[in-house]
DNA sequence: TCGATCTGGTTACACGTGTCGACTTGGTAG
DNA sequence: CTACCAAGTCGACACGTGTAACCAGATCGA
């Protein structure tokens, strides 16, 4: 194994001193070096094959090049995922590194991790727990909340909420003349955040609007329950509209509605979330919202360069956050 | 801002010399040091928050404490998800940080993201480029080959390869009594070496067995070609047993089949692969196949601390790598 | 009593980098 | 001829650790 080449054994190479390598490498234009040097010195550190050591250089500055983003345990199937890769990419623009963590081990474990890993700064998706606040605080690294979550007594940092998701939906029922409604979330360990956020505007919106917002239900594996509601609550109504949590839940309902003999769209129309890739497989194909969180991506990468004293990228133009993919469920 | 709190901080408040305090933190047993300097230092350290600053050790120790996986596009929600979280967990185990990084964009950067974060290790899941190869062998660091998909003249280094999936497919149906088999990928982008490598299965397991291996089509969005090659495949076979790639392609498959007309599980048989959440959801409930990388979780794991040196942990008792999990479509 | 051994701890160095102040040179004005 | 200046380099330090080498004092065998 070939051992690291430092930055020492390009200078003995190039025949100059280590401090004429290191302002080439990272071209300080205030030092004055000659151009045929500069040339000289940047030539034999490639030949050699020099990559300096993140260690030493993040001993140097006080302060790493990675950016870490705690990532709670997400399906990054859909739109988040592309989110993370859009933060990923204006980050490696910033001549930064994002890596991810992932899962609910560092819950309290903060402290050892940032132990480990010398972060520039951390990207959190959920309120902290105030020891891993003070984990973060006492390692001298700023916090970036990329929150897409509305979360109590916090005020939102980024321009999607819930509430303008189940807004959408609602909309688009209500435009194809549906009135009768109803809510269906998932039972599931994941996510668990967001199912509770949209409930509770699905409930507000309702209120408002004058309508019924009592007909609310948690799918599990089992169907039976949601096949009977179906059921009755098409029984009152002429045609019902199901906000669905998701296209997962979506896919129970258009199951139980087949077994409930009910007819989609005629008699039960449905939306979903997140226009997953099975959407279009669906029997009829799922009409659903698809979200575009590039805005908020690109506002996470403007409040980590501004956190870090770097160029602010600019911000995008306006791009619709939320848009309808209709199909054939409503 | 409070400043970093270095291990000289803490020496001198704790009255002793930085080595003493290096000793006990790190507590090493053949340096001599009096149980109540132990305690001593142990509690000003744990008073004063102090957390080594991982900089710093790395460039002393010569290697960083991050375990960087370098993951391809993968739909991370279901058995892979499980598997990689598991690798997260025994690499903490062993001391050392996890972290992902996710998306296309590593395959020419290896060097400058190497450059960036100290990492003890790589872990990869695909063939490298030679370029990328060559910053990681710059680097000083292993390679950890987790290579879930058999890959063409390397060894495969885990115990479930693709074609022992399929193989399980293929005997469920014929212990079902069906002998007439057909093969529905999807068209992604993602997993697209999967599907090959299935698809090659397929082929080659119907051969030996003497049976007919021409059944074979990618579905996309538009399902209408679907339809239409189900109802000719199952006019001139009594029962079809459809092998689908994935749980995604087994939704399509259903609503093809109901188009057509076919009764399932009656004259038409699906099995798909993953377990998704949806699984249970679709309608009649899927019929699917159930990995459990655990076992190559753990090799995994083993291979890393063999490659630094480190204790190996038990590799685990025999678990059954895949299971099929029947519902109702077969 | 005196050298040998053990105990509890310290001093000093190296890891590889960025950068400040100092140090050579030519060149030029006084 | 001296004083000064700017351009182009270099020596030296600090960042925070881990650890080998060393040292004062106590204990102990003869």
């Amino acid at each position: 194994m070939a051992t690291r080449v430092t930055s020492a054994d390009v200078a003995r190479a190039a025949g100059v001193s280590r401090a004429t390598v290191s302002y080439v490498l990272n071209n300080r234009l205030d030092a004055r070096v000659t151009e045929a040097t500069r040339e000289h010195v940047l030539d034999t550190a490639r030949r050699l094959g020099y990559h300096g050591s993140p260690a030493a250089r993040a001993l140097r500055a006080g302060r790493g090049e990675i950016v870490m983003l705690l990532l709670p345990e997400w399906n990054t199937a859909g739109e988040v995922g592309r989110a993370l890769r859009e933060i990923g990419r204006q980050t490696t623009a910033l001549g930064l590194a994002c890596l991810r963590y992932e899962g609910p081990e560092w819950r309290q474990r903060l402290a050892s991790l940032l132990g480990m890993v010398t972060a520039a700064a951390v990207v959190t998706f959920e309120p902290l727990t105030t020891e891993d606040q003070e984990a973060v605080a006492g390692a001298g690294i700023p916090e970036i909340r990329a929150w897409f979550l509305d979360s109590p007594g916090e005020p939102h940092t980024t321009q999607i909420d819930q509430a303008s998701v189940v807004l959408t939906q609602i909309d688009h029922l209500m435009d194809r003349g549906i009135r009768e409604l109803a809510f269906v979330a998932a039972e599931e360990t994941h996510d668990q955040g967001f199912a509770e956020a949209r409930l509770a505007a699905f409930q507000t919106i309702c209120r408002e609007r004058g309508l019924r917002n009592d007909r609310i239900l948690s799918v599990d594996d089992d169907l039976t329950e949601l096949v009977e509601r179906l059921r009755v609550w098409s029984e009152d109504s002429g045609r019902l509209g199901v906000v669905a949590f998701s296209d997962f839940t979506a896919v129970g309902v258009l199951s139980a509605a087949q077994a409930a003999g009910l007819q989609v769209p005629a008699e039960l129309a449905v939306i979903g979330v997140d226009d997953a890739r099975f959407a279009s497989l669906t029997r009829p194909p799922l009409t659903t919202i698809k979200l575009d969180l590039m805005n908020e991506a690109i506002a996470v990468a403007r409040k980590l360069a501004a956190a870090l004293e770097l160029p602010v990228p600019e911000a995008d133009s306006q791009r619709s956050p939320l848009s309808v993919i209709v199909r054939s469920t409503t």
